[in-house]
DNA sequence: ATTATCTATAGATCTATAGATAATGC
DNA sequence: ATTATCTATAGATCTATAGATAATGC
């Protein structure tokens, strides 16, 4: 029947985690119908609870895999120990941005559950410092090195990585509201956002420059 | 009884809507229930269907406002046009973080609903735009010309508001996230924001800059 | 024997309305 | 007479489970 777009495999495990997924990260918790990711899944609904007991287990599958996702993203964006450091953060920012680009439903989804529950981020919360106190230290040290130097301006790295994952991930949050605001600017969705990352690149890169 | 937050008006419809927004504020439409806005205002349930008919006029009622509020602020932050261009614009860039920082929830759920649900959107956005547009054009003719004097860097207006609107924001919706993780930088949430909206501006001030 | 799947339905909400009653304004 | 309010309930979902049946792996 339907062969467009969740071709099912012969794994109804994995279906259904699939079409959560979508449900999930498209309506979010309150919003999501478990009948909704059956049918998608096409499974009986009583599979759903077979597999995962409770809607709230299914969703915690899905958040947990998210939250990791977007911890190893930050990561694997500024983990290039080979490069300078000015290059090491304008290739992170691009990665960071791509990434971003190829997952815009992320950002808003994570923000939006662990503002609705907190308790949810608890147990992910150790996890994720771990994975990235060790980038923030190392960040910090090239950062303060630099600027003893005179390289560049001294600054926290963490302020300069909310700086960083602020300019990249907001235009993709607000984008349903600022594009009809902006009809020729966003026109061309593509080019908006290749703008759009020319000009967080460019901004941090002052952001650090010595004057 | 419950003298606390939401002492009672004489005026259920005023009661009814303050109760409304806070729930669809802080759950969303999806999230939210009518009968917790109903017992929330102290009114039967059936008060809020006499006076608003439906549940997703009431959320309209809401939206609508909210809406009109983000874009108001806006406008409001940066039209201090007695003021020579950098100065307005640091001062446009210190108005918008106030007022987020006064209303927090706001940027949150509107970038959620508009995704849930674009059509909700379409009547709003003209309103917007046109509010909006003035700004955009004045600020450009200010920029170009500040440029044409090589006092600072050229840029599009409309990419340097995103900026500044993404900076601003961020911050805001991604708190429960970053805060965690960044324990003691956010130890203090008063302090935490005050760096923040220095770094914002310092961030922007040095965009602007000629090198 | 165990695992996977389906049908049918319980039980809990949630939105909405019908219809009666009370309050209010001429 | 009109507006505001309450009680009671209809009707629609939605999550979850019970219990039967089919498929699978030794």
């Amino acid at each position: 029947m339907d062969t467009t777009k969740k071709r099912h495999t012969d794994n109804k495990e994995a279906d259904i985690l699939h079409a959560a997924e979508r449900e999930f990260l498209s309506k979010g918790y309150a919003g999501a119908r478990t009948t909704a990711i059956a049918e998608a899944a096409g499974v009986t609904h009583a599979m759903l609870h077979y597999y995962f007991r409770t809607k709230e287990q299914l969703f915690k599958r899905i958040l947990d895999e998210k939250l990791r996702l977007m911890g190893q993203s930050v990561l694997a964006a500024f983990g290039q120990p080979e490069l300078p450091l000015m290059a090491r953060i304008k290739d992170g920012i691009e990665r960071h941005f791509d990434f971003i680009a190829a997952n815009p439903e992320l950002p808003r989804f994570i923000v939006n559950e662990i503002f609705a529950h907190p308790e949810r981020y608890e147990l992910m919360q150790e996890n994720i410092r771990v994975l990235l106190n060790p980038l923030q230290y190392s960040l910090q040290q090239e950062l303060d090195e630099s600027a003893a130097r005179n390289d560049t301006e001294p600054i926290d790295a963490r302020m300069l990585l909310i700086d960083i994952i602020s300019l990249n991930v907001f235009a993709f949050i607000a984008f349903p509201i600022i594009q009809p605001l902006l009809g020729d600017l966003t026109a061309d969705r593509e080019h908006f956002f290749a703008q759009r990352k020319q000009e967080n690149i460019e901004t941090i890169m002052r952001r650090l420059k010595k004057l």
